[in-house]
DNA sequence: GTCTATACGAGGATAGAC
DNA sequence: GTCTATCCTCGTATAGAC
């Protein structure tokens, strides 16, 4: 097996919430898609609570590993940051958000422990984009006003805001590389 | 009678959505803050769906007359602008976010009636924002770099960004703040 | 208009057989 | 590990009395 239950399990879970949040995702709809019992996946996550956790969990640890290919295969800047919002673009395809900004729409009715995993997920996100910024002034690849902590903060809000907008447009996908290329527009002197 | 039970039912449910979501809030909740029984909620909104539908509408007929009011008691775009962002500000005090943005999120567990509705509330608040980036730019108060157009559609995914994250910060208000105060810094050219 | 009572399905969760 | 069977709660919605 290349994979197990439990990683099955997590898969569609994750499709699901991130397609129709945590509130209307169930036992029952993974059950249908993997073709057991839900009953089965109480075995492999003895609650929803656990199950979100560690979907929340893996999310994070498979988010870092993405960011950390895209600064490995990747030097300019400007290209990385491309990157990073292809991630996102990604998701539109199949009417999919970020699994962090779904749960973070719906934070007040998780468990505690699924919403401390969203805010250190959003604390990671800010601070690699931070850091790539920094990298991107140093080397005068970006232009920026405020200081790099504040436009990765607003950076990360713009890009979640424009997956959320762009759920709601006739073609997603177009709508966000709109937005993602007026956002290049004023990070990039250049182009 | 200053407020109808259809009002009340309206008002009450308007804030479960904005703080939970379309799919985590109930006709029990409603009853319950209320003071009323589960069944009375049907006799003013036979379903679900057509109580949502009467929200959004609602909401967006509310949000447009609060533009109105902006537009008519302040002259200049950047304080316009500033009171725009205000009316976002305001939700996060009592863990709410835009109707709208929230149910972006929930999009596609939405009634296609529903989905419609958001999907107009959006090209309002758009269209809003170019007419006023365009009074702006005609009276150098603004620089921007794209077509207005382009730059409102980027504004509202800010904004909408920026409310989502905020949630999750440990102060949601000063972080909505520290946004919005980078989110002039680019936009207006004097301070 | 609001109530009680109820239908009916879906939700998460558990016990115990295999 | 997965199954069947079952529990209990909650969800939307309806019927009919008041």
């Amino acid at each position: 097996m290349t994979s197990s239950t439990a990683q099955k399990i997590l898969d569609v879970a994750q499709d699901l919430v991130r397609n129709r949040g945590y509130s209307a995702f169930s036992y029952a709809d993974i059950a249908a898609q993997i073709g057991i019992r839900k009953a089965s996946i109480h075995y492999h996550f003895a609650s929803k609570e656990e199950l979100a956790l560690a979907l929340v969990r893996r999310y994070r640890m498979t988010f870092l590993q993405a960011l950390q290919s895209i600064e490995q295969a990747i030097a300019d800047p400007p290209a990385q940051l491309q990157e990073f919002c292809a991630l996102y673009r990604g998701g539109l395809i199949h009417q999919q958000m970020c699994l962090c900004g779904m749960l973070s729409a719906e934070l007040v009715v998780l468990p505690q422990s699924v919403q401390s995993e969203v805010r250190d997920f959003f604390g990671e996100m800010t601070a690699w984009l931070q850091a790539l910024l920094e990298r991107g002034v140093a080397s005068d690849r970006f232009q920026i006003r405020g200081s790099a902590a504040d436009e990765a903060a607003l950076l990360l809000a713009t890009v979640q805001g424009a997956q959320l907008l762009a759920r709601a447009a006739a073609d997603s996908e177009a709508e966000f590389d709109r937005l993602m290329h007026r956002l290049f527009l004023a990070l990039c002197p250049g182009g």
